[in-house]
DNA sequence: CGCACTTTTGAACAGAATCAAGTTTTGTGG
DNA sequence: CCACAAAACTTGATTCTGTTCAAAAGTGCG
């Protein structure tokens, strides 16, 4: 598949391959937040498949646990949507905060930076997962959310939501569990960073995005990494150097199959057994 | 006061200093969380302190923003206090999860252990921080908080804070931004554990222990570490010879000064063009 | 006073970073 | 469709930061 087009999740097995998508010129510096206009007839539709009561990704979301009621109510909110080029950013740090954001197809990585060159890679994102809740707190974001390749996002403003989560206990519950979990997440990350070698840190990854994208019905065994080496390294703290040569380590291991961006995990156990915890 | 009861905050040099405190047996193994029973008679006296309306954290804690009405709400939740002794655990990975907590008097740290011997202390919990957010997710805690001092800590049972959330809107709005804060917190760590190196870490760990002692109406030039050097080493991904090390060299540039425990930052700017961003 | 724990410091070692070169892939424009 | 340029990836050699191993000194408490 050349460049595939599609607002694919990410592992590229479960839609047919699709016409080709024209692609955008996406020079690095070019990412402007830029929401597409339809054309014309095709908004209904979309505000059907929009709804979340239609979504497929319902049960990992922000819908979580809604009644059939409440979901109709929460598709109110969720009208909203907005495409993201790839390499573009949906939010950058700084940007007044007023909205959290549901991945609807696409991958996102958020990205903090260190003043000089550096820069650290909290997440990636994928369908169903959650933008921007470390800007609540200060009422702007504190990282840029970019996309990694084109991308449509649900935008979901903050304060009406928080109104129906006073109203919907189970939307209430949902928010908070979604928040945590992802706090859980960093802490797994902030252990990984500060006590796993290269190869425990690599295995890790892979195994994490495997079964993220199980959860997703795609086949976690194999799939196309959207990211290149280097923002592995600056999501794991370590070099592209060191990315490239683990995974090669851990194919002559015989754990993993890697060409390029496909990557299989041939050996699972190997992998879990490579990975701490 | 015999055994500290006084359940000091962090600083040590807000209150006078006193009479020397009576050792608890403090073995490792003896953490299980203990709630003391209170000489009857000052039970009164005690939820009167112990009030959010009456609390200083007030505007630090989940009672921020809040108005005088809503404020005497929230206290009817926030009755319930728990002491937990030095090296006990006001809860441990596996526990169901009923209740967040908030730090009254005293200091914590969140560990979570790797299976294997490694463990990575994900934040160290000062008075007003919140405790056992990351259980939300899961009904269950994910990681240990163990008391660095003999501490106290209000118990807001969730399912309740929740509910009132719904009903006060300013209250639900401080839980989503202590929430959301924490994340931003943790997201900083990761950078730092990503990117820096062994002197950053250090010097960017003592600049934050410093301003959140200033917060809190301590001094934030000189304090006392309620951690030894293997725990800060446990949460900056570094043995507890490299913090020591490092101490030592920041203290040979005239940064800081240290003598055991009890810091002293010299020269604050020199810290902060150490520390990234 | 003695014992356990914590901290400091030194020396050797190891894992990842850095520097460097070469290859493959992808994108662009003719 | 091809040729060229840019980006991404791999691999090797060397360097360096932090770890490991080890010993000794300081601190606190029974």
């Amino acid at each position: 598949m050349s460049h595939n087009s599609e607002l694919t999740g990410t592992g590229g097995d479960r839609r047919a391959p699709t016409t080709e998508r024209r692609r955008r010129n996406r020079r690095a510096s070019d990412n402007r937040a830029v929401t597409f206009k339809l054309p014309p007839g095709s908004r209904t539709l979309n505000q059907l498949k929009a709804a979340c009561s239609q979504c497929s990704l319902h049960e990992l979301c922000v819908a979580n646990g809604l009644e059939i009621g409440d979901l109709a109510r929460l598709d109110q909110l969720t009208q909203k949507r907005q495409r993201v080029l790839r390499h573009q950013s949906l939010y950058k740090a700084g940007m007044p905060f007023h909205a959290i954001y549901a991945v609807r197809a696409g991958f996102f990585k958020t990205e903090g930076t260190l003043g000089d060159g550096r820069e650290q890679i909290s997440g990636f994102q994928m369908a169903g997962e959650l933008l921007g809740l470390d800007g609540i707190g200060e009422g702007r974001h504190l990282c840029n959310a970019v996309a990694l390749e084109d991308s449509e996002v649900c935008v979901i403003p903050f304060a009406e939501i928080e109104a129906m989560a006073r109203a919907i206990p189970a939307l209430q519950q949902s928010l908070h569990r979604l928040m945590s979990r992802s706090t859980a997440h960093d802490h797994k990350l902030l252990s990984l960073l500060g006590n796993g070698t290269a190869e425990e840190r690599v295995a890790t990854f892979l195994l994490d995005l495997s079964h993220r994208l199980s959860q997703r019905g795609y086949a976690g065994s194999e799939f196309v990494l959207r990211m290149t080496r280097e923002e592995i390294g600056q999501h794991l703290g370590l070099t592209l150097e060191t990315v490239s040569r683990t995974l090669s380590r851990l194919q002559r291991q015989g754990a993993i199959r890697v060409q390029q961006r496909l990557v299989r995990l041939v050996d699972m156990d190997a992998l879990v057994r490579t990975a701490p915890g």
